[in-house]
DNA sequence: AACTATTGATAATG
DNA sequence: TCATTATCAATAGTT
């Protein structure tokens, strides 16, 4: 009945089967409400595309409570998450242009409350950052005592006279980063990453 | 579809309402085959005729796996929910303590995109509440004109001598304010709050 | 049930 | 995706 005679058998074309899975159960749904009308009977039928995705016609005396309820429990539940959704968008910035004045106003409100919990939140990092400061600190100090040192090790005169000026120069104001591979300190705080 | 049109409404006569029946069942369970066939779906009905006898059976599985889809669903949309509040809640500054110093910064960044982007919307209104000031402007130099024409009026000619030294001091360098009142604006936006 | 004139569904197309 | 339409399928009324 269309265009042309088809085979039933699965059609391979995803999209064409898509819509004729659409169509297809349009006309069944609309076929079970007539003969439920016309020849007083009850039909309930409930389609699960290969998608996964379920459709279903069911008359009122077949519900049960509890369809009834998931159903309604999920209505509930998504018309919450589209106003979430919305909310979320809003707070970054997107689909604002349909907000008038005022709401721009209560927008801007929560912003600001969020950034300045967020500020007085971040505060308290303070403390941990400059612990790890000193924790740095310390490290230099120990890493600039290891390589004077170097400097005074005899058996490191070879290399010393090779290098000398160049480490003399860079050294000043920057010490810290001549150190050799074998004498660099472990991080003190392995997993600092974490909560840092 | 037939020798003539018929109305969807219940088939009175008990005969025709039978045979209708048998034919329309048929015709849907066929549809219902074929649908599965060519779209990889999977189809369950039930018919009850009005003499309550059951003329096909919905598969248990079938029940199960709708039950199971339904909660999946609820589920899902349950989980995107809450994902969800914990974001809306994150974004207004609440329980940000479990958020480590990563974590609050993408927070800053959402939030600051969120208050720029805002900005730039607001700057829209910035005309219109310069037009919304420059009427208030014209009505007030509207209103102090009218002020200074009571002062000449006769009929306050006690009241002007006791404070006619303030309003002329108040006149000076502020000579736009000598409008009729004749030439007062009306409000150009009576409905201005609507977007404001 | 079988038949068939019609209406209805829909496959292909735009 | 949405509307149109040529074509095929379902079926209402008849035999």
């Amino acid at each position: 009945m269309g265009r042309g005679k088809i085979e039933i058998k699965r059609i391979e074309n995803t999209s064409n089967r898509q819509v004729t899975y659409s169509k297809r159960r349009n006309g069944i749904m609309k076929k079970d409400k007539e003969i439920s009308v016309l020849c007083d009977a009850q039909v309930s039928v409930i389609i699960f595309a290969s998608s996964g995705k379920m459709h279903e016609f069911l008359p009122q005396p077949l519900w049960d409570a509890k369809h009834e309820h998931l159903d309604n429990e999920i209505n509930r539940i998504q018309k919450e998450n589209d106003r979430m959704q919305t909310e979320l968008r809003h707070l970054s910035g997107e689909d604002i242009s349909t907000l008038n004045y005022k709401e721009l106003m209560t927008l801007e409100e929560a912003l600001e409350n969020g950034i300045s919990s967020l500020k007085a939140k971040q505060m308290e990092f303070v403390p941990m950052m400059r612990e790890h400061n000193e924790m740095l600190e310390d490290e230099n100090r120990g890493l600039q005592f290891k390589l004077r040192q170097m400097h005074l090790d005899p058996m490191d005169d070879h290399n010393m006279l090779e290098n000398g000026d160049v480490y003399a120069q860079q050294g000043v104001g920057d010490n810290e980063t001549q150190m050799p591979f074998a004498f660099r300190v472990q991080p003190m705080q392995p997993n600092l990453q974490d909560h840092f």
